[in-house]
DNA sequence: TGCCAGGTATAGG
DNA sequence: CCTATACATGGC
C-alpha cells in the first residue's frame, strides 16, 4: 500500500475520460488494468491509496499516470476569449494523458470504430477473459466495493490473438473488425511490424506506419500515437471532436495555438463535451 | 425499437 | 485528389 497527493491527478476523470477501457469506477474505489499489471486505488482526502508499494509506484505508475509533466503549461496559451477552452480546461483538471501500452492501445483502438465507449471495454474486457492470463492478485483489505471473487485477466499478447481463430474472434462482439484485428496481430506477432521500433520515428512517420494496419486509420493512428507513444502533439479527430468544433469554433480550431500538445486540449475537448452531453440529457 | 457509436476500406469520380 | 457507401453489433 502506497499513498499519493499530486496536483492535477484525478482518477475519476481519467477512469472516464475515454482514453484507457479497462479503468473501472466502484463508488470511491477503482480497479486498472494496464497490460499484465492490476492496482487497486481508493480516495483518500486529496490523494489516493494504492494497492502497490511505493517502488512498483516509481518504477512504472509514476510514468504511467504522467506525473512528472506540469500540466499548467499546457493552458498558458488559451486565449481569454475562448470561452469554451477555459471552460473545458477548467471542467477537465485532473485529467492526464496516460502512458499506455501500444499494442494494447492498437487493439483497443482497431475495436473502437463505429462502438461506444461501454461497447468497447465490454470487448476488450471478452477478448481478455478469453485470451489474457488470469491475474494472479487478491483484492486487498482496505477495497470494500469490489467483490473479493472478482477475476481479472491481463490484455492479450500478440501471440494469443494471432493464433485466434476469426470465429473465437467473433465471439467478442468484434464484428466486422475482427479480420482487422486478426491481420494486425500476425502482423505484430511475425515482427512484420516493431511497435517498440516505431518510438524511433518523428511524429509524421509514426502516424504513416501505424496506418499501413489493416483497420487503422487516420483517427485510430492519432489516438495510438497519442496514448501509446505520448505524442501529444496528436490530435484524433473522432465525431464528439468534430461535433464540438463545428459548435464553437466554425469548423476549423486553431491548432497553432497548442504547438506540441494540442494532444492535451483535445483530450479536454472530448471530456467536455462528452460529459456535458450526458449531463444535459437526463 | 430504432438509432448511433472515439472510422476505415473501397469504389467511383 | 475528393466524396459516397457498406460495414456487425451492443447499449441506450
Amino acid at each position: 500500500m502506497f499513498r499519493i497527493e499530486y496536483p492535477h491527478l484525478d482518477m475519476r476523470k481519467i477512469a472516464d475520460s475515454g482514453q484507457i477501457f479497462r479503468f473501472n469506477i466502484y463508488e470511491d474505489e477503482f480497479s486498472l488494468v494496464a497490460g499484465d499489471k492490476l492496482l487497486f486505488i481508493k480516495e483518500d482526502g486529496d490523494g489516493y491509496i494504492l494497492s502497490c508499494s511505493e517502488e512498483e509506484f516509481n518504477d512504472f505508475w509514476l510514468d504511467y499516470f504522467d506525473l512528472r509533466l506540469d500540466y499548467k503549461e499546457y493552458e498558458k496559451n488559451i486565449p481569454k476569449s475562448d470561452l469554451f477552452l477555459i471552460k473545458a480546461t477548467e471542467y477537465s483538471y485532473g485529467i492526464r494523458i496516460l502512458n499506455q501500452d501500444k499494442w494494447e492501445m492498437l487493439i483497443s483502438f482497431i475495436i473502437s470504430q463505429r462502438k461506444s465507449i461501454p461497447a468497447i471495454k465490454s470487448s476488450v474486457e471478452k477478448l481478455s477473459k478469453v485470451y489474457g492470463k488470469k491475474i494472479d492478485m487478491q483484492v486487498p483489505g482496505f477495497i470494500k466495493n469490489i467483490d473479493p471473487d472478482t477475476e481479472f485477466y491481463s490484455f492479450p499478447t500478440p501471440e494469443a490473438l494471432a493464433n485466434a481463430s476469426i470465429d473465437e474472434l467473433n465471439a467478442c462482439s468484434l464484428g466486422y473488425r475482427s479480420p482487422y484485428i486478426e491481420a494486425t496481430s500476425k502482423a505484430v506477432f511475425r515482427k512484420d511490424i516493431e511497435l517498440e521500433e516505431l518510438s524511433k520515428l518523428n511524429d509524421t512517420e509514426l502516424l504513416a506506419a501505424l496506418m499501413s494496419l489493416k483497420g487503422v486509420g487516420i483517427k485510430v493512428a492519432n489516438c495510438v500515437a497519442l496514448f501509446g507513444y505520448h505524442r501529444i502533439a496528436a490530435f484524433p479527430i473522432d465525431v464528439w471532436i468534430k461535433r464540438m468544433i463545428d459548435e464553437h469554433y466554425d469548423g476549423e480550431f486553431p491548432l497553432e495555438l497548442y504547438e506540441g500538445y494540442a494532444g492535451v486540449i483535445q483530450q479536454y475537448i472530448f471530456y467536455y463535451g462528452r460529459e456535458s452531453v450526458k449531463h444535459s440529457s437526463n
